[in-house]
DNA sequence: TAGATTGTTAATCGATTAACAATC
DNA sequence: TAGATTGTTAATCGATTAACAATC
């Protein structure tokens, strides 16, 4: 009851950007920068920059701007990249196979710790390091071991009968790449990536600009 | 000049939200819907629902609601997913490899026709049935026949570089996996995929939700 | 100090929701 | 016809942008 302020998911949404920007800043061994200067390189306004910032803490200095490093590990923080998340991928498809070899998640703070599928052929295989194991084996393994998030890559007719299975299990957040709006309890979060409805948009806005009436 | 509406993105981006849930009502045999029982289901407001669908006209009828079928039909045309789009994969790593394996695509419109690497040992394997050709031979490919779009799942220090080039060659839509904000011509439609900043999303909400200050 | 730029309040803009007359 | 539900206008809400006093 210290504080007590609503940040938006429009915000929210903004702040790995902000992320990616100052990481590109600190490589290029900039040090100092105003919101005006960043709202140039993002192409948002200064003004939204901060007001964004200030929903966390004012991180700047009057006449000055924002300290480069400074306020990349405030963000840092921000989004908890300091913290350790543990994941399995459940279905060891294409997909799965993906994000089980995407190193980056490691770097952000994601450790994949076990893959599920119920494909006989594929079980004891390894992925990455990463051993695939039988959906039958999945609650003694969330016993024996935390698990903060399931990634869910299993075909669309399974993906509610897996996610109420997961969450049973007490695992409370779910990245969900079903097609699919999953609806879980209150204290359950989800992220969804809906790969294909983000292509029929790219294919809607395509034919549109294509007719001429190019919408922003 | 007959008529010229700008449709906001909001309103863009469920347009693939409702496409599906008609397609599941369609499955679900259900022959006509009204904006209540449709809100319902889709945990949006009934007015958000008709304000949406009158944005590209009246396909309600008072006193009855929406004919399942009909309002399908026409959220198919306005997505065009009668349409077919001609499309490359740049990048034949586990990603690129996971999009030409998804069935999905095709079936919305979306012909993968190519996939394009620098690695020496990929050239010349089939994909899902699909060649992976060197990336010097990408001009000449194209030139020989039309590609709408170009998936890049290439490394974040190649994106721009192959996004220059695939633009150059007279691409007009490109789907964008890397953390990289595109910045193209006007005539250019880009859709990002942020896989990474849709986990570090995940993982703030987790963290916030468990220290009790949940925001919707 | 003077100039620059923040943090923050106020104004604007756009998107969502409510209301209701039109009409099937 | 009476009841239901749309299409559409008006009201509200929230997010973005502008402005500026505070201050480094």
């Amino acid at each position: 009851m210290i504080e007590e302020k609503k940040i938006s998911m429009a915000v929210i949404r903004r702040l790995p950007r902000y992320f990616r920007y100052l990481s590109d800043l600190i490589k290029l061994d900039i040090k100092r920068i105003s919101s005006k200067e960043l709202s140039e390189r993002m192409h948002i306004t200064a003004s939204q920059i901060r007001q964004d910032l200030n929903c966390f803490g004012g991180f700047g200095q009057q006449g000055y701007g924002y300290n480069v490093e400074y306020l990349y590990d405030e963000i840092s923080k921000i989004l908890g990249t300091n913290k350790r998340f543990s994941c399995i991928i459940v279905g060891a498809g294409n997909m799965g196979n993906a994000l089980a070899n995407y190193e980056n998640f490691s770097k952000r703070g994601f450790d994949i710790v076990g893959i599920f599928d119920v494909n006989k052929e594929k079980i004891g295989t390894m992925i990455n390091n990463i051993k695939v194991m039988h959906m039958d084996t999945l609650p003694e393994f969330v016993k024996a071991q935390r698990v903060d998030i399931a990634m869910l890559t299993v075909p669309n007719n399974k993906v509610n009968e897996v996610a109420t299975q997961v969450t049973d299990l007490g695992i409370k957040g779910i990245w969900n790449f079903s097609p699919t709006d999953l609806r879980l309890g209150d204290d359950i979060i989800v992220e969804n990536v809906h790969l294909s409805d983000s292509l029929m948009v790219l294919g809607y806005r395509l034919k549109e600009s294509r007719e001429g009436k190019n919408q922003k």
